[in-house]
RNA sequence: UCCCGGGUAGUUCAGUUGGUAGAACACCAGACUUUGAAUCUGGCCGUCGCAGGUUCGAGUCCUGCCCCGGGAGCCA
């Protein structure tokens, strides 16, 4: 024991990666005085998914890891798309996640005040100016990769005009869109967000926490490293496609008199994932277009959704530390997901019996009215969890694959004349089967061997398979839902060059069945996740415990051996 | 076209001051088994993007090239 922590101590100061290198070389250096603070950014307009799960634990851990803090901050600088309940329903995402905040929440918009006296600073200072240009000239202005830029008409528009301008935009003497203010840099810069970037816009919008306080209000440039830097941020981590925008960050730094060490940004890559889209937009189109329930469908990649399907919080984050953290762009397989689920699962889901497609069983020589409690175990992982009693009777529910009547090569489960184990009960012989008018079997005819009982055979018989079953005058009726990837490509929406994410929809990603449970299931409390044996991991909904959600299934050698046969 | 990032097993990542490549997941096989599960054991897979160069020796250093991702919102 004491072994392995070593080792696994040895192994983590070995292959930092390359963020937490970046932040212990600092700490040894005393760039902060040993102090690490980190910062989760959301913008409230939307929910979050697994991708932000990357960053979320990335930035808690970190600052955890060195004795630093880790805030939430919002970044609501753009009212047009923002909502209140967003906030909330981050807040509880993050708390379901299992992390804590060091403090009281923060937000941009705390900071409206103090980035509109810097905003003046630096019109004070010659670097900043006001552009009564309309977006699309200003846009066209920029000129384009490769070709320099052209310098606005009012780049060099004296200070003392500059902020008696702005002040009427902030007065509200211009109309939306009609004035900004850009920050003076160059216009000539290799680097696009270099060209003058524009720092406030005018927008009669009501913010939903300054209300109509400001029409005015900063882009992301301007309002993000500043507050990084009122909050006392050290290290500053995000996504790839900010790396261009570092230069930036570091300038409007450059510029101010701050109130606490400058940070610092250093960017990763986001999360992909296989037959997975996290684009919000796509995202929200499955929701609108009814693709989906809604943002907390269990086949969604939100947190919402990935903890309706049962995934635990524990497992997603020791998948995406198992991830690492790099720069280089990935896309991780979705089995790797599963399998950090299927291992938290399996050491503590109690073991249940459901059949999700009955097929009805009878025992021919089983006594009228006869039931019999086996005893049945509860969790083979944890023999703490006990046994229970489960009641076995002359009628069974059985699961429709678990009977062939002419059975392919290789199938080891129920077929005229073979005898199986009944789980926990008996050992049977399927006789006959009765079929309907189309050629389906609709009910399997068996006889027991009451020598059996427990589920051995005291002459050492072996058999083949054992399966599960539910007594049919006991069984819980309950709606499963059974799911398959909610896209069908591995990459959804690449090949062609107009294909899109939606093309690769799958069109059957739920099945839904209704399922027989043994009497034990009545008692699932809501958000409870149960292994049904043989069949996979299945969540009780989270508002409705009647109601199950497969959230993974079992490693199914059955079904590898039946593609293999196919290709 | 210009700038910034990347390119190591199927996938994600390790590879310490240069000493001819590792882990996890996946896959395959065996053992065990009252879940075709779990567990255990073993196995497979690499022209370290390409080509040159420096060196006794390069995934690691140098040069050139190729490929992939991001960047020209008053979105974040």
């Amino acid at each position: 024991m004491s072994d392995e922590v070593g080792s696994e101590e040895g192994e983590a100061f070995e292959s930092l990666d390359f963020i937490r290198e970046w932040v212990r070389n600092d700490n040894e250096a005393g760039t902060y005085g040993g102090r690490v603070q980190t910062r989760f950014p959301p913008e409230p307009n939307g929910f979050l998914h697994i991708g932000h799960a990357k960053s979320i634990f990335l930035n808690f851990r970190l600052a955890e890891e060195h004795g630093g803090t880790c805030f939430l901050r919002f970044d609501d600088t753009n009212p047009e798309t923002e909502d209140i309940s967003y906030v909330d329903a981050i807040k509880q995402d993050l708390a379901w996640l299992g992390v804590t905040p060091s403090g009281p929440d923060k937000f941009a918009s705390d900071y409206f005040g103090q980035l509109y006296d810097w905003a003046e600073d630096l019109i004070n200072k010659g670097l900043a100016y006001v552009d009564d240009q309309d977006a699309e000239t200003i846009s066209a202005q920029r000129g384009g990769f490769g070709q320099p830029g052209v310098e606005s008409p009012n780049r060099d528009r004296p200070p003392e005009e500059n902020l008696g301008l702005f002040r009427q935009m902030r007065d509200g003497a211009f109309d939306d869109g009609s004035m900004a203010l850009r920050a003076k840099i160059d216009m000539q810069s290799d680097n696009m967000w270099l060209r003058d970037p524009v720092m406030y816009r005018i927008r009669r919008v009501p913010h939903h926490r300054t209300d109509s306080q400001w029409i005015l209000y900063p882009t992301y440039d301007w309002a993000h490293g500043q507050s990084d830097a009122i909050e006392g941020v050290t290290h500053s981590v995000c996504t790839l496609e900010f790396a261009d925008h570092r230069a930036l960050y570091d300038w409007f730094l450059d510029q101010l008199d701050l109130p606490s060490d400058q940070p610092r940004q250093n960017e990763f890559a986001r999360l992909n994932i296989t037959h997975t889209v996290l684009s919000k937009r796509v995202l929200r189109t499955l929701v609108e277009e009814g693709h989906v329930d809604g943002w907390d469908d269990a086949r969604m990649p939100t947190i919402r959704g990935l903890r309706r399907r049962g995934y635990p919080a524990a497992a997603i984050e020791a998948f995406v530390e198992r991830i690492g953290v790099a720069k280089t762009n990935s896309v991780v397989e979705v089995e790797l997901l599963e399998s950090f689920v299927r291992t938290h699962h399996n050491k503590s889901a109690l073991r249940r019996m459901a059949v999700v497609k009955p097929l009805k069983l009878t025992i021919t020589n089983w006594p009228e009215g006869h039931v019999v409690m086996v005893d049945a175990n509860n969790n083979p992982e944890d023999p703490d969890a006990g046994t229970r009693q489960v009641p076995f009777t002359g009628e069974l529910w059985i699961e429709q694959d678990d009977f062939k009547l002419d059975p392919p090569p290789k199938y080891y489960r129920l077929t005229p004349g073979r005898e199986v184990r009944l789980r926990s009960a008996f050992f049977v012989t399927a006789t006959d089967a009765v079929v309907d008018d189309d050629g389906n079997v609709i009910e399997v005819l068996a006889t027991y061997d009451p020598a059996t009982e427990g589920g051995s055979s005291p002459d050492g018989r072996k058999v083949k398979s054992t399966m599960h079953w539910v007594s049919a005058p006991h069984a819980v009726d309950a709606t499963v839902h059974s799911y398959d990837r909610l896209f069908t490509a591995e990459h959804p929406g690449s090949g062609d060059e107009d294909r899109q994410p939606l093309d690769d929809l799958n069109p059957a990603s739920r099945e839904t069945t209704q399922a027989k449970l043994e009497p034990a299931l009545a008692d699932v409390a809501p958000g409870q996740v149960v292994q049904f044996e043989r069949l996979g991991y299945f969540a009780a909904d989270v508002d409705d415990a009647r109601v199950f959600h497969r959230t993974v299934g079992l490693r199914d050698e059955w079904a590898n051996i039946q593609k293999r046969k196919k290709s």
